[in-house]
DNA sequence: GAACAGGTGTGATGGCCGTCACATCCCCTT
DNA sequence: AAGGGGATGTGACGGCCATCACACCTGTTC
């Protein structure tokens, strides 16, 4: 089904149809040009490792297509996700601008091509073009309120309900290009496991799957495969106090 | 005691004795000359708020002397702490960048010196001078790595215990100009109250008096006012995972 | 010195949720 | 069709910590 990624590449960067949508990729055409001679693109399966927690940074990946999941693991093997990174997104910044360690292990949540900037050029680039610093500021100011928004969702709410409603609702914001049936409510496409959801907001994955399972009970939820429905949303709402 | 704030004001940018020391400070001449132009100087007394959560950008300032507490606050009145700022600090810098409301309540935990520059002015100073915008981009990063450092500290310790441990170690990181004695252990100075310790490790007051008379109890620390002791840095080591 | 406010110590209680254990379901492979 | 592995549902139990309540202790103000 997947088989050759049924991807269609981007190899141009100067002609691709979504550079205005991406943070990052909407830059004057001399910019561009540079871009496009020093970026190595390529095509990487579900579950690829593009970063590793605690290696030094070699470089950046401008995400073009698919999704990433950016986690961290401690000692004990407990791992939290920082966040998930969309199309158009700028990934091991923090790494490559303080060069230090990444923050993150990144993992592609589905096949996805991104375009691979070493360290070296990265920074030449930077300095060169002055419209580059300010993609990458609002890149860093972009990180920074998604790590925001997780430490009021950890430190600041009340229960486990709260958060895992309040995950719901989040997602519900992005449309979802689903066809949208009579059925009144919201369809969420969810490809995170309940162990995933779990490490999103801190709890374990049977206190998950207990909830879940409450929400349905209550009919505000309906799960149908990797397509879920908001059927209550006004519900979800009520339980988060943020 | 602290009348007239017992503090020496920095007129001049160009003189400064603490610009290398200074994260954001540390530019060339001709952007330092243009730093002196647009900057307002003031001294604030203890408890100022500097920015509210919440509030459309008005600019940006940057920490000359004291320190202060940016903090978060949920519908319900609970806040969190998202990390104490040192001199040298750019603070507001998110909100300015991306044009977007405050992420946090800034508040001088002490009487404190600031610059002030008006989000105009900032934004063409940042297009100006391009050192300026790679300042803004590390002091984003060191943003972004006191929020995932506070991520992990809610999501992935295991206790209450746990997370004080952590926080009175990383307390003891930065060498603090005390007078070591004799009696071993490192000082740190704590100017948080109880209450505050516990909106940054996200638990109760209640929580955090008996977690440190437990530590006292122990001879893992010792408490002298505001100065207080780590009699046993191992002890506390061995309880933190990460 | 009395009054007061803000910070701190401590007990009793109860509920949320982490942990362990196992059953079930679904999808993919052979 | 059989088998296997990953994902999910669910029960029992217990501990951590939030909550409420109040005492104490310091520095400040009048």
């Amino acid at each position: 089904m997947t088989a050759a990624y049924n991807l269609h590449i981007i190899e141009n960067c100067l002609k691709c149809d979504f550079r205005e949508d991406h943070l990052f990729c909407n830059l004057p055409r001399e910019a561009l040009i540079k871009l496009q001679a020093i970026k190595a693109t390529s095509v990487y399966p579900k579950g690829t490792l593009l970063c590793l927690e605690g290696q030094s940074p070699r470089g950046i990946y401008v995400l073009c297509t698919g999704r990433a999941k950016l986690s961290t693991t401690s000692a004990e093997g407990k791992s939290i996700i920082l966040r998930i990174a969309e199309p158009g997104e700028v990934l091991g910044l923090t790494a490559a601008v303080s060069n230090t360690p990444y923050e993150a292990t990144i993992e592609t949540m589905e096949p996805s091509q991104a375009n691979f900037i070493s360290q070296g050029d990265f920074v030449r680039f930077l300095q060169e073009f002055p419209d580059v610093g300010l993609k990458v500021a609002q890149q860093l100011t972009h990180n920074c309120k998604c790590a925001y928004s997780e430490i009021r969702s950890l430190g600041l709410s009340n229960s486990v309900p709260e958060k895992i409603a309040k995950l719901l609702l989040s997602w519900a914001q992005n449309p979802v290009n689903i066809p949208r049936k009579i059925d009144q409510g919201i369809p969420i496409r969810v490809t995170l496991t309940q162990e995933e959801i779990a490490q999103f907001v801190g709890t374990t994955r049977e206190t998950v799957s207990r909830v879940l399972g409450d929400f349905r009970k209550k009919g505000w939820l309906k799960v149908r495969g990797a397509t879920w429905c908001i059927l209550d949303k006004a519900a979800l709402e009520k339980m988060v106090t943020t």
